[in-house]
DNA sequence: GGAAGATATGGAAACGTTTCCAATTTGGCG
DNA sequence: CGCCAAATTGGAAACGTTTCCATATCTTCC
């Protein structure tokens, strides 16, 4: 029973092929009795039309590749449902795949998504070489990058979330609170733009008429592992700061981890914010006070751009804005500064 | 410069179609002066063989459809992220989209997907028609279950969590120390064998010579509103329970934000268990004491089935373990039981 | 009543592969 | 040197659509 074609509906229901393709298709002109014959064929004999012979014929496929650092981190995870959310209703499907930090592999993905023949692709790229998107736009292929953007390519559509907005509502925030040695923990190259945030936050600093602290600068790769002795490593070294700005779940779960380690009480001997939307954070001890990113929003916008894409080109990448959702990991600094590093 | 064919590749290298493909695919015999210059020349075009035309001759297409409820659901997302593993490996793509609790929603997406022609398709099923996934196997589209069943196709290829082991050992722990209310807060039809859990929860209390009591056992639906509604009814209208057992991350959460509204201690006043792999359970206060279910493995092992499948058929489902996490969210019973529903 | 236009319909040629089959070349060996 | 088998190659027929073009049927208006 299996492989009815558009030929066997045809057969079945008297009718030429192409009238049964027209119908199934919607175009063209075809009489209310036929339409109704040919459709109750179709169904009965439960046909499907070939999205190979289709796209083969149409030179289009309706497809759009996603590719993510990591489909288990949860602000990928919450991207591609907005990509997700925006492709169904737009009636097409999505691939995905997941490249890592590994250039080689994301262009090995784009390799296999430009052989689908998708129309689009979605990427958040490793930084890498920008001659893979050249090559995919060459051959007609929608590009939008979301998050970041590789060097080279800044001129291509993009969505990204307003790191630096987020960052400096953050400073603004904590400096209100009386902070001043401030720390600013980040990934070094890695999923999100933590170059802005870096930026961001010795330009906020420098408006507050603090000097940035360069031993208040840390970078650390994303690995749990590295992570943590970022964090712990930066405790001791400095004991006197009085609040973190960690950018990502990652780090932020390391500061948490590493000041509980150290008995330091948050907030009373540390302040954290962490830019990052962590579904946990209410539930954290104390719940965090996080800059949340558009995830979903991003990823909803990005699905749309990759769509409209081939028409216009946009010259200035989309900036979706970043939110301060206050909880209780922060507070004013306390004269009783930190007791030295133990205890 | 879009669009260059095996028919270009053949004429610039001066040879036939058919050389040019055995080239491409590596079957059949090619001299190696004629596959070198091929590929030479194949490469500086910028060739590459669309999946399209070689689906619609071959009638494979190396794509497996996946259809989850919720990308953003951190057990989907760790599900997922094993099904890309073992996908990239097996060279084949990966069509995702989510149908939410949708059973309409979820015929489309397998409409959608038999149209694309994919080789196989892995479900997170939502408990709908039998027939969908019956005309499936009926075009030869591989199927596997990942995490229940639909009633009626209990014989179709399966991977479960072992949610009846988790549920017993969580119990298990419970009774060891102490406790004779224990409550039992799960989905109603959701993803997830709730029904398992809830069936191994009366079982294992049985066994430790307690009587279920009904008035513990309590459904909620996964939205949050739900879940906290439920949490908090339970807490209010059972003063005297000191466990709760929480299926799926949604309820856990609810549960402990809803102690946490009624100032009841965890875990001195009431011990939390949630089933479900929840990534922030060391950031929780306390750290969560939790029953891993082996996301990341169902979705390798599912995706392995999925590729081996037309092969056997394997009556039974696999079942992968659980895990018990002891944290601190779970304490021995106190004498001094909960002051009632005040303070 | 007939012609012009609109409306329905079918045939056939692509779209880019793979693969069967036949043809050609090559090499070995009597 | 000539013949057979093996290796290499190219032509052409699918695969399942869409769509152009031509044809046939129907309106409708003079």
């Amino acid at each position: 029973m299996a492989g009815v074609t558009i030929k066997d509906v045809a057969a079945a229901a008297g009718v030429g092929v192409a009238t049964v393709s027209r119908v199934m298709s919607g175009t063209g002109s075809v009489s209310a009795a036929t339409r109704e014959r040919v459709q109750a064929v179709a169904a009965s004999m439960g046909y499907r039309p070939s999205a190979l012979g289709r796209g083969l014929k149409t030179q289009r496929t309706g497809g759009i590749g996603l590719i993510i650092p990591d489909a288990a981190d949860p602000f990928c995870a919450e991207f591609v449902a907005g990509v997700l959310d925006t492709a169904r209703s737009e009636n097409c499907h999505v691939l995905l795949d997941a490249a890592g930090e590994d250039p080689a592999l994301e262009a090995e993905i784009v390799d296999r998504f430009a052989q689908q023949r998708v129309d689009g692709v979605i990427a958040m790229p490793v930084l890498g070489d920008a001659a893979i998107w050249q090559a995919l736009a060459r051959i007609d292929v929608a590009v939008v990058f979301a998050g970041r953007i590789p060097p080279g390519l800044t001129g291509m559509p993009a969505v990204l979330a307003d790191e630096a907005g987020g960052v400096r509502t953050a400073v603004d925030y904590l400096t209100g609170l009386g902070h001043r040695r401030i720390a600013h923990l980040d990934g070094d190259a890695t999923l999100g733009g933590a170059r802005e945030r870096r930026e961001a936050f010795r330009a906020t600093l420098e408006e507050h008429g603090l000097a940035p602290d360069e031993g208040l600068l840390v970078r650390a790769r994303p690995s749990a592992d590295a992570a943590y002795a970022a964090a712990a490593g930066l405790f001791q070294s400095r004991p006197d700061l009085t609040a973190i700005v960690a950018g990502g779940h990652r780090l932020g779960e390391a500061a948490i981890l590493a000041a509980r380690e150290l008995n330091l009480r948050i907030p009373a001997d540390v302040s954290i914010i962490v830019v990052d939307d962590v579904p946990w954070a209410e539930l954290c001890d104390p719940p965090l006070t996080v800059v949340t990113r558009p995830a979903r929003a991003m990823g909803e916008r990005a699905c749309e751009l990759v769509l409209r894409a081939p028409a216009r080109r946009p010259g200035r990448p989309v900036v979706l804005p970043t939110e301060l959702m206050v909880r209780a990991s922060c507070g004013p600094v306390t004269p009783s500064a930190r007791p030295g590093r133990s205890r």
